[in-house]
DNA sequence: CACTTTTCCCAAAACGTTTTGGAAAAAGGA
DNA sequence: TCCTTTTTCCAAAACGTTTTGGGAAAAGTG
């Protein structure tokens, strides 16, 4: 055994020898006991206002940083957030998803914290992931998204109490902490705007059945209906699918438009804008003049489409950043039902939502 | 003082509580040393046939893991790798990097290891986010990825002697370990497949300038071009940014077509696919029928978009599979140098790769 | 001055593993 | 039988922190 903590290099079969300094060294630098060093550091009152700032200057000088799996073995926390995201979820399209984890991220990081990332390639393995992470004492909470309406991983975390906070809604009894956008009042105001300029047949390009989202989506979309006085007619509702959205939109595009009485704007999420617009395209039909579109997620392609897309935004990274302090609160112990926010979504007016030609 | 370790809840400010058991208590429950259990489940020879299969079975029964914190500081290791993505960089791009991180995912789980994200605003972000890993002793690696052609990252990292694997290359003349897609050999295997089909004027519309992958891309353009007997035309070429992709190479298509004597072929990376169709499509220009294209990487876009799309498919789950694998062994002291590999890149001919009209 | 309170520091325990360095028991060899 | 070897187990140390429970010195207090 090498007594000598030096930080030389042996050049084969030995990897990287980190040459920071541990807590016990720095404290014999400083003539004190590690038991104080480690008091002035965490500022506690006990250590004179001299030493501490002695203390300081030399663990900034010689580089002290505590290592932190020393840290959570004695504080019994992991320091960890665990999230999971699978692939086949479309996701990951453009800038949305990456904000809410940009949101997360950081907001983890300032805590100290770290995240995570399992990537599961379906729904079993999401389960997986996320059970190696509770049951194999990886991580201290976990971040939910993409929730289904019946989500067996909600159920899970509830029965053995473990701290979470989901992004979005689940059908579930019982109190837990959540964060979701309101997608119900985002495309009421959408689908009000459109009735406002005169459009009469307002369709809805909705998300994937079972998941909990499309469902507040429908409830704003019927309400707008409602609220608009227009009859709501379920020829003008369609369901695209997270495996292929482009190409499931494009066909539903197509059957809205062999409708007697067809649609004059559609509401959809714009992830199936591709679909949508090749649809159209293959109609004949004029995105913006001779259908209006509103999509919910402000994609780049949103932005740079011509004409651009009116859409409703949410604000992903101040959400994800809501989810950490959150979860934070519910790992101190704070009752999770206690934490229940709803976003609103703001509306860009942009060149495809015209009235009626 | 609490001695009794039982699992009971109490109710108020205490989070969770594993309920789960620990070495000793198993230990305790089988009449036998810590040590010889923790050896008994390593599967070491100095502990009998006998025992060992009761110790395994009574760590089933009792739902037994042992707590990773307390191994890595126990072995000196985090089992944990680092990544530090920037959203910036249209990198999220559909399937590619959500692909490739998959397949990091995975093969870090199976060695038991976990991966820790980091999202970085911008390059002084990403510096910092590695560096909090790394000094931070958080990590035992860390892979990166869309690397820049004079790259801080990687000099850090060699500095301190720190096991990493680039996803990507750099300019460094020290060695490192490496896995690539070899863009050259792409880009010049599409670049003569088109020569051969007829076409003389073929554009190339790449990455941005400062990344690594545009290099190879373009000296295999430039290398298919001479060995088709073509001239390279400096007016053929253009870049595009990484911020909007789509918004640039929609510029520069129209650029390109501005030439006296315009391309009947583009080569580019998908990503700017949008920017392109938007621009011959401005320009009554028919994508597959009026201007061949074949694009580097299979988005989604390629797939469902009539014509389709001719693409360059890397294998990215795989790619990131073998960082992994590469990684492992990199921490375990094996010379970085000898892990450098460049990974082959399939031509798919679809709709848009026809002969000039 | 004698007593109490406050200030400042520290030794030892604890977190839950794995590894080290034996030691007792069993088996083998003559 | 006695000695050697092999098998099987374990006590104690170690990883690097934070927390516990004082204790000595300094500062008030009468």
């Amino acid at each position: 055994m090498f007594l000598e903590q030096s930080g030389n290099r042996i050049g084969f079969g030995e990897g990287f020898k980190s040459m920071t300094i541990n807590l016990k060294q720095l404290s014999k630098l400083l003539k004190l006991s590690p038991t104080t060093v480690s008091r002035a550091l965490a500022d506690y009152p006990d250590v004179s206002a001299k030493t501490r700032a002695r203390v300081k200057q030399m663990a900034i000088q010689q580089g002290y940083q505590p290592n932190p799996v020393a840290r959570r073995l004695q504080k019994g926390k992991t320091e960890t957030i665990g999230i999971v995201i699978t692939p086949e979820q479309n996701y990951f399209s453009d800038t949305f998803f990456i904000d809410l984890l940009s949101g997360i991220s950081n907001q983890i990081t300032r805590a100290g914290y770290e995240l995570i990332l399992g990537v599961a390639s379906d729904e079993e393995h999401e389960m997986q992931s996320m059970r190696r992470m509770v049951e194999g004492k990886r991580v201290d909470g976990m971040i939910l998204t993409l929730v289904r309406e019946q989500d067996p991983r909600v159920g899970y975390l509830l029965d053995r109490d473990f701290p979470f906070v989901l992004y979005g809604r689940t059908r579930e009894t019982r109190p837990y902490a959540f964060v979701d956008m309101d997608g119900k009042q985002a495309f009421e105001k959408a689908c009000t705007y459109l009735a406002g300029l005169g459009h009469r047949r307002i369709a809805l390009l909705n998300g994937e059945p079972g998941f909990m989202f499309p469902v507040g989506c429908r409830e704003g979309y019927e309400s707008g209906l409602f609220l608009s006085g227009l009859e709501l007619d379920p020829d003008l509702i369609r369901e695209w699918k997270h495996k292929d959205p482009s190409q499931s939109s494009y066909r539903w595009t197509l059957e809205l438009f062999k409708n007697d009485n067809p649609p004059t704007a559609i509401l959809f999420q714009t992830e199936a804008v591709n679909g949508i617009f090749k649809g159209l395209d293959e109609l004949n039909l004029q995105p913006g003049k001779d259908v209006a579109l509103i999509g919910y997620d402000d994609l780049e392609i949103a932005r740079i489409h011509r004409p651009s897309l009116s859409v409703l935004r949410p604000q992903a990274r101040e959400a994800g950043q809501r989810v950490v302090n959150i979860l934070m609160e519910v790992i101190k112990g704070e009752d999770p039902g206690k934490f229940q926010e709803i976003h609103q979504v703001e509306m860009v007016i942009r060149e495809t939502s015209l009235p009626p030609s």
